[in-house]
DNA sequence: AGCACGCCGACT
DNA sequence: GTCGGCGTGCTC
């Protein structure tokens, strides 16, 4: 027998199968999906099992070497989403199973065992145990742990070291160990609550067409009682001996609504998130793999999870971003979702307030079944939402906060009420310009500003992480009028502790949330009251849920309207909505202002009067008209070279072989320079393709794609659907 | 990715 | 005359 292999290098080149012999000593253990080392050249390599079969080639073989981890491996529905990922975002095999396990389990570096232990005391020799005891009466605490033993073993962190040492010594006791997981949830259990008939209604669409496959779009305003609905599935589901699948962006991920779960299924959740360390991660997929876990609630890499028997997925916020991942392979987890669902026969629930205008149109369509949630649970009103024209305060020598937001800041803080403020962009100040002859700090590497960092005193590129020390004269004209433009969270934190000496701010962004756990202790702080103002970045946007806030402030809503991208309108609303529900959710009623240039902004206004569904509708009509998503797809190509000129070439020679080979009714815009043209030295063009259907599309890119496996000078990377280029 | 083979420039 | 540059091609 011959077994086909991929290699675990990632390089296209070498995506494609190997052919080994399987010794004799590996036919009734070897499967497919198993880990197995091969030779390859002068090394030895990891490999998986793609295929078995009694196909003889024609040329010399080599032999497998050994099975690895043969307890674990990829199972029929995880080899076939590998398959699919491969073929969907034109990434190798091997990346495709590599991005689906765990860091732990990927297949470099499993030497270490990542298993936890905990060491036990177990007796060892009963009748030395009672000659003990008989020659040391007095020995109370000795005898009272050796009566112990007689009936169970004792963690030995339990028992003084020098007495085990003794026990040990008269050869009384063992010692053994036993694997223990990192997150250990104890069962308390509440009670599941009753749905009100809105929720009874989505609750009963679903679970009557549970066994088949379809997409939900469950519409629910903030605070509508979404998870409620997804917590009576997720029972029924269970009931029927079946596990789920629960997506949330990392943000929503912290207590609250972990928490949830927990209190719901304690101990049959596993969950995943990008604060767990390697041996957490490791822990809770073990879990899964021995079906000790019926429900896994994690990040978008949780939807690979080889829970068994799948019998729902859910995807909370579904319009969040966090869903796309950006570096290869691009995927689409709520296309992975589909995949699985299809796979499965189950529905597919995708949840937002603000869905996605994808999302929402299909829906519209009849391709997705909507549900919808109207009402907030315990009649909370929606904030009061209040639009400051700042062109007005800018005469005022208001350059930050406008007088309403100052005064209503005031007010909160007399009455001991909290406060949120937005400001989406962390740093000191986005860029330093000199006054006198115009110089400004730019990377060298790339085609950007430098960002000030002030607790650092450095100017930083966001974008290859180059940092200088910032000079104290203008490094050109050597003048002394180096201005601070652009307002950073750094320097709004400055500004509040000024202007209101007595309050106590934290701050939250990248800078000070990079340590593990400092994210959730901030939040705690804050909702303990140990602080009156939060300020942060989109990161306070989501999920949050403080009972004691009465005042959201947007200091500057222009920051995120002005990004250069289609979805910049869509993206500022669902930021601006979302920010506004951290107001108001309790009985004292909320209030939201929004600071910006361009009051008359429509975005901006149906903001005001929380109108999802106008946004919508006069969103779609832009869309329609620059033939924008929903109305069309968008692939994009970026060409990308150290040699300016190659790069060029190259994207020229792609752009003529597209206008050949795509239908007619696809556009092709560029080669053009990409939004920013240098990064690291690299240059980078960029073509974008906007389509319908066209059934030539994949198969063209593909082959571009395969074209340039061999060029050296010459990168591509090509996106479907990326969240933004 | 790594390694061998192979064909042209400056050096013990 | 050789050492070594990295361009090209192959790995079951």
């Amino acid at each position: 027998m011959y077994a086909q292999i991929i290699i675990e290098y990632p390089v296209k080149s070498l995506d494609k199968c190997f052919t080994y012999v399987i010794p004799k000593q590996f036919l009734d253990t070897i499967k497919i999906g198993m880990k197995v080392k091969v030779p390859f050249g002068k090394s030895i390599l990891n490999g998986i099992v793609i295929d078995i079969n009694n196909n003889k080639p024609d040329y010399e073989m080599k032999e497998i070497i050994s099975l690895e981890d043969s307890e674990n491996f990829l199972n029929e529905e995880q080899l076939s989403i590998g398959k699919y990922l491969q073929e969907e975002t034109l990434c190798t095999l091997i990346t495709a199973y590599q991005t689906m396990l765990p860091s732990a389990l990927k297949i470099k570096d499993q030497k270490t065992d990542y298993n936890k232990y905990e060491e036990f005391v177990v007796m060892d020799d009963e009748y030395a145990c009672e000659e003990y005891i008989k020659m040391h009466p007095r020995a109370f605490k000795q005898i009272e742990i050796l009566e112990l033993l007689k009936n169970d073993k004792i963690p030995k962190r339990m028992i003084d070291n020098n007495i085990v040492k003794v026990f040990k010594n008269n050869k009384l006791i063992k010692i053994v160990k036993e694997q223990k997981y990192r997150i250990n949830i104890i069962d308390i259990l509440n009670k599941e609550l009753t749905l009100n008939e809105e929720q009874q209604i989505a609750f009963d669409e679903v679970q009557k067409q549970i066994n088949e496959y379809n997409v939900f779009l469950l519409q629910g305003v903030t605070g509508s009682g979404k998870t409620e609905v997804y917590m009576h599935l997720i029972s029924e589901v269970i009931k029927n001996g079946k596990t789920a699948i629960v997506l949330v962006p990392e943000i929503c991920l912290t207590t609250q609504t972990v928490q949830r779960f927990y209190d719901r299924f304690g101990s049959s959740v596993a969950i995943f998130h990008s604060g767990l360390s390697k041996g957490e991660k490791h822990d809770e997929y073990q879990k899964i793999l021995r079906d000790e876990v019926k429900i896994v609630v994690g990040t978008r890499s949780s939807i690979f999870v080889p829970l068994k028997n799948l019998g729902i997925i859910i995807i909370d916020e579904e319009h969040s971003d966090t869903y796309k991942q950006e570096s290869i392979p691009r995927y689409d987890a709520i296309e992975v979702a589909k995949f699985r669902a299809k796979y499965h026969d189950i529905p597919l629930i995708l949840a937002s307030a603000t869905p996605s205008l994808e999302a929402k149109a299909r829906a519209g369509k009849r391709v997705y079944k909507l549900l919808t949630l109207t009402k907030r649970t315990n009649n909370m009103k929606l904030p009061e939402v209040q639009i400051v024209d700042m062109t007005q305060e800018v005469s005022k020598k208001n350059f930050i906060f406008s007088e309403t937001l100052k005064d209503k800041i005031i007010e909160r803080l007399t009455n001991q009420e909290q406060i949120i403020l937005l400001l989406n962009r962390r740093g000191f100040s986005t860029y330093i310009t000199c006054g006198n002859c115009g110089y400004t700090y730019k990377c060298p590497n790339c085609d950007i500003t430098l960002t000030y960092h002030k607790t650092s005193n450095n100017l930083r590129c966001h974008y290859c992480g180059y940092s200088i020390k910032k000079d104290d004269s203008c490094p050109n004209c050597q003048g002394n009028s180096l201005n601070y433009l652009g307002l950073g969270t750094q320097k709004l934190e400055e500004e509040l502790n000024k202007l209101y000496p007595e309050a106590k701010i934290i701050r939250m962004d990248q800078d000070t949330t990079s340590k593990k756990g400092s994210y959730q202790r901030i939040i705690d702080d804050f909702a303990d009251g140990k602080y009156d103002i939060l300020l942060g970045t989109q990161m306070i946007s989501k999920g949050l849920d403080f009972k004691n806030v009465t005042l959201v402030g947007i200091i500057n809503a222009d920051t995120s309207l002005n990004i250069p991208d289609f979805r910049a309108n869509e993206k500022t609303f669902d930021l601006l909505y979302q920010t506004s529900g951290r107001a108001g959710r309790n009985i004292k009623p909320g209030e939201v202002i929004i600071q910006t240039f361009n009051p008359d902004n429509e975005t901006l206004n149906f903001v005001k009067n929380n109108d999802y569904e106008g946004f919508y509708k006069y969103e779609m009509d832009i869309r329609h008209k620059l033939k924008y998503p929903p109305y069309t797809y968008i692939a994009t190509i970026n060409i990308k070279s150290s040699d300016y000129e190659e790069a060029g070439k190259s994207a020229n020679q792609i752009k003529n072989y597209l206008s050949h080979h795509l239908s007619t009714a696809s556009i092709i815009y560029g080669p053009t320079p990409a939004a920013i043209f240098r990064i690291n030295n690299i240059y980078n063009f960029q073509i974008i393709i906007k389509y319908t259907f066209d059934n030539r599309l994949h198969e063209s890119l593909k082959q571009i794609d395969a074209n340039y496996i061999t060029n050296n000078k010459v990168n591509i990377e090509i996106t479907f659907n990326p969240s933004h280029f």
